[in-house]
DNA sequence: CTGAAAGCGCTTACAG
DNA sequence: CTGAAAGCGCTTACAG
């Protein structure tokens, strides 16, 4: 074990314990026979500063949080997260700090990650998939941790985030298959206790409405953005409305289901049913054929996320 | 912002330190009167405890590291993480750890997260999927750090590691194949840097001497553990063989992406080709038809895991 | 450029 | 059961 190094490189060097700390913490202000001397030494005892007595001076962890409150087989199944989680994780390192993820299967691990979140580990937090009314972003910005949402946060919570145009987004997609003169459009929505899965849906009856339809409870059905989800859905759907030409699924992972479903079903895509996603995201190249999507830009809402939960200078663009 | 106890909870209370603290850490010798106006203090000051000053003083973070040194897209593509995660996150949760997960992009990220491991924020630590001779399991054991790895690590890495029988599974497997009277026998294999790839190919080779056969390089391509690699290495390994009538493939995804070369080239599963995958994950359950597969307990993986890395007690079974 | 003091906010003995 | 001291190992001014 390591002991600190007021007791051991004190006694390699015979001088006080500031000169090694100084060439710890990279002081210019060193001389270079003693910078060497001293740079000997730590390498010799393996010597690593403590983070703990640091952290307690400085306040600062040089670590950044991301809490996703999924059960693991959604965070892994869903490559939205692997995409953005590797852009952040990136950012961060780019700003010498680290990304730690933490995840959340159940209420008391929850309730665990919040604690972890609170307790001083980390210098600022970045959360995905609220769902409902969610206290946590309220909770730790009332512990003084920078917080913020990677899409939009549930209605009521104050709380800064980062997300798309997901109405935009989804509106363009409905108009591109009614544009197509199909004729049943109908729509795999996402949960709707978060923002993402309403926003989506709303903006699929917009669409439906600025073509003059109006939309049919018939043709939407629920999918979770899961992948069996939306094949579940999609199974419904055909078996409640034969006649559907066309789908709009909020999110590539469930579009991805659709297809086998229409698949089993023995119908052809995109000549008996066309599909259009949401994320733009890898699954959308690998699927057969590959999917239209809507694109959602990692790069910005990886950049952004970064940007503000360490309290970087803004960025050129918005 | 909050602040330290000793500044604020005395005004409050008029008492020293000594009490308050007394009641954070639920010391049985507090008399009730004193424990309840301390809480009551506690509650309207939102007092959060200072981790960093407890910490130099425990020694403990109340966390354990787990390290996948994989990109993103493969950690998250694959079922066998999401599984053993959720089990080890749990394991923890009940000890009143947290689990930390860090990913590593890149070389730079990889020094980053040993960094992290190193630098005194987790108490033990969890690393999956090492490549080659990474020197992470050792660096981490020279700084004290428990270190446990899932999955044998590569040859000459000495340190603790939980596994399954990867030899006996993948022979048990192969077996099974040649027992149907199959015999154009291929091989999918994972990374030939990962004891895990490197196992259950030569329990392969092992099988089919056993009965009889020589294995052949033409029934092998290695398949990266990824679902993309499974499905491009069927394609190879179908246009080398046309013949073949059967195939091991070294984890559940590459068995999934075989499916799909396999039913683009117009060959019925099992009937032309019997399939064999390898983990019995939830993919298993959700290809067409559902894949055989050797069981893996991830029960008893994760529950190992989290004794060796937390030091908990032994358990009853091996 | 370098030394030595003060202090970060807890926990841990140790008196009362 | 409770108070007050010592100490964990750093960083941050501040003297020399």
């Amino acid at each position: 074990m390591l002991e600190p190094l007021a007791s051991r490189a004190r006694l390699h060097l015979g001088s006080s314990i500031g000169a090694p700390l100084r060439v710890v913490n990279r002081s210019p202000t060193v001389r270079i026979e003693v910078r060497q001397s001293v740079e000997r030494a730590i390498a010799q005892l393996g010597y690593v500063p403590n983070r703990a007595a640091r952290s307690l001076v400085t306040r600062r962890n040089d670590s950044i949080g991301v809490a996703i409150a999924e059960p693991t087989g959604r965070i892994f199944g869903d490559p939205f997260f692997a995409e953005v989680l590797r852009r952040i994780g990136a950012g961060f390192a780019a700003r010498q700090l680290q990304l730690v993820l933490v995840m959340s299967q159940s209420p008391e691990e929850e309730r665990r990650a919040e604690r972890y979140l609170t307790r001083g580990h980390v210098d600022g937090a970045i959360l995905f998939s609220l769902h409902g009314g969610d206290p946590l972003p309220e909770h730790l910005q009332s512990h003084g941790i920078p917080v913020v949402v990677g899409g939009e946060p549930p209605h009521g919570v104050r709380v800064s985030y980062v997300d798309s145009d997901n109405h935009g987004g989804a509106f363009a997609a409905v108009k591109h298959l009614i544009e197509q003169e199909r004729t049943r459009n109908a729509t795999i929505t996402g949960p709707l206790d978060m923002p993402a899965g309403v926003t989506r849906r709303l903006a699929y009856h917009d669409a439906l409405r600025a073509a003059g339809r109006t939309p049919d409870a018939d043709l939407e059905e629920s999918g979770g953005f899961t992948r069996e989800g939306g094949q579940r859905s999609m199974e419904v759907l055909l078996q409640r409305c034969p006649d559907i030409d066309a789908a709009f699924a909020a999110s590539d992972l469930m579009a991805a289901g659709a297809l086998s479903a229409l698949y089993a079903a023995g119908r052809r895509v995109p000549e008996d049913v066309a599909v259009v996603g949401f994320d733009d995201s890898i699954i959308a190249l690998s699927t057969q054929p590959a999917l239209s999507s809507v694109h959602q830009s990692m790069v910005v809402m990886g950049r952004e996320l970064v940007r503000q939960s360490s309290g970087g200078p803004p960025t050129g663009k918005n």
